[in-house]
DNA sequence: TGTTGTATACGCGTATACGAGAATACAGTA
DNA sequence: TACTGTATTCTCGTATACGCGTATACAACA
């Protein structure tokens, strides 16, 4: 037991009201700029509006819903410009994350990211294939040594999801970004920093450009 | 009138109570660990406890108090290693920042940017030398184009924010910390990238020690 | 026919109320 | 005296209720 602060944590209402809800916007069950009505979605999981309140603050933060007094909470739409700017922070936040992480990684834990590819390959539901992603890119990073910088990487990874998993649907494009995850581990094996960090660059920066050109501009 | 989500947006109490709480941390009212009671807020502010709980979770969201179910709010106290992970946070941030809009910053925007300058010497408040100490960072990176970036920083200066003040309230501090914003300025004004972000990495690393030195591990 | 004023309804923010769980204090026993 | 079990209290999470602002639709007037 390595932290008292987390034992036991009770799960509230609301944190599972905002799990399910980030799901059903990361999958695309709720399409960018559905409105979000507290009391259909009371009704809708059995409970009071007030879980539901602090489910979407929660999202707020998080980037995923806007919220505007009097107007209620919008699935939050990104335009070309907002997905641009989020690969740019991954570009600059995974590099940074790798390049401190690498050389402290154990060869057990390259193996894991190994079998993660190796699951995304097996892995028919279309719906897994983002949360795989981002625990083969995360698993990577664990020994960057700074949480917070994991975290920020784990939220960019959260509000970009349901582009990726967009981008993850196309075949082609998945077998490049398989082909890309094995270069990437082969340059972690080699303990290449710099080539790791630049596959990585290259890696993002094509999935950027793939959903620029998709143009799936959205106006929320 | 640019953004018309933006405009005419009612205030709501929670969120006038998230300014004043997060103003009292980052003063010293409140110092880290502190239980933050709803009921005790509630009757303080005058309000019912919904408006405080929807307070305490957007505070929550900028990592200022953690909260835990049943066991309610506290002020999120920071102990030596999360200072360092802040601050190595904001030097990969603002150098990406300052490297991406210094090509593009205005000559007016460097003016203003000494303007603030000039406004902390003269300030005598101690409290309100951490506001403009990020009101000068801020201007310097107003042009990189990508505002969630600039969210990133602002929010990573307001983690530390109560921290900082500490060490501007050093008077020797903050000499010396004028005369390294004044390099910066000067580095800017030649349009010398390179030298600007290796004056504001030794701003910032210079920062990080003199608060790590001075220990200010806490637990909560 | 187009525009403006008003009424009605919808949804959010806030207040009050209740139940459950945890922490603490006290008493009883070894 | 130390430890354990129980009861009480404290605080949070959730439910219900109310008031207000905003939007929308319809009607009246230009």
């Amino acid at each position: 037991m390595r932290n008292f602060a987390e034992m036991r944590r009770p799960l509230t209402v609301a944190e599972q009201v905002a799990d399910v809800l980030r799901e059903a916007i990361a999958d695309g069950s709720l399409a960018a700029g559905t409105a979000l009505r507290q009391d259909d979605l009371a009704a809708r999981f059995g409970f009071s509006r007030m879980p539901i309140r602090d489910a979407l603050r929660q999202l707020e933060a998080e980037g995923i819903v806007s919220i505007h007094p009097t107007k209620g909470a919008h699935v939050a739409g990104m335009d070309t410009t907002e997905i641009r700017e989020i690969f740019a922070l991954r570009e600059l936040l995974e590099a940074e994350a790798l390049r401190l992480s690498l050389p402290a990684l154990s060869d057990d834990r390259l193996d894991e990211a190994e079998d993660v590819l190796a699951r995304i390959d097996a892995e028919p539901d279309v719906g897994r294939w983002g949360a795989l992603n981002r625990v083969f890119h995360l698993a990577l990073y664990g020994a960057c040594g700074n949480q917070r910088l994991l975290s920020l990487i784990e939220a960019h990874h959260n509000a970009a999801d349901r582009y990726v998993r967009i981008l993850l649907s196309n075949l082609n494009y998945r077998s490049r970004s398989q082909a890309e995850h094995r270069e990437l581990i082969a340059a972690c094996r080699r303990r290449d920093v710099k080539e790791a960090v630049a596959v990585l660059k290259k890696h993002l920066g094509e999935g950027m450009e793939t959903l620029a050109a998709a143009g799936m501009a959205k106006k929320s």
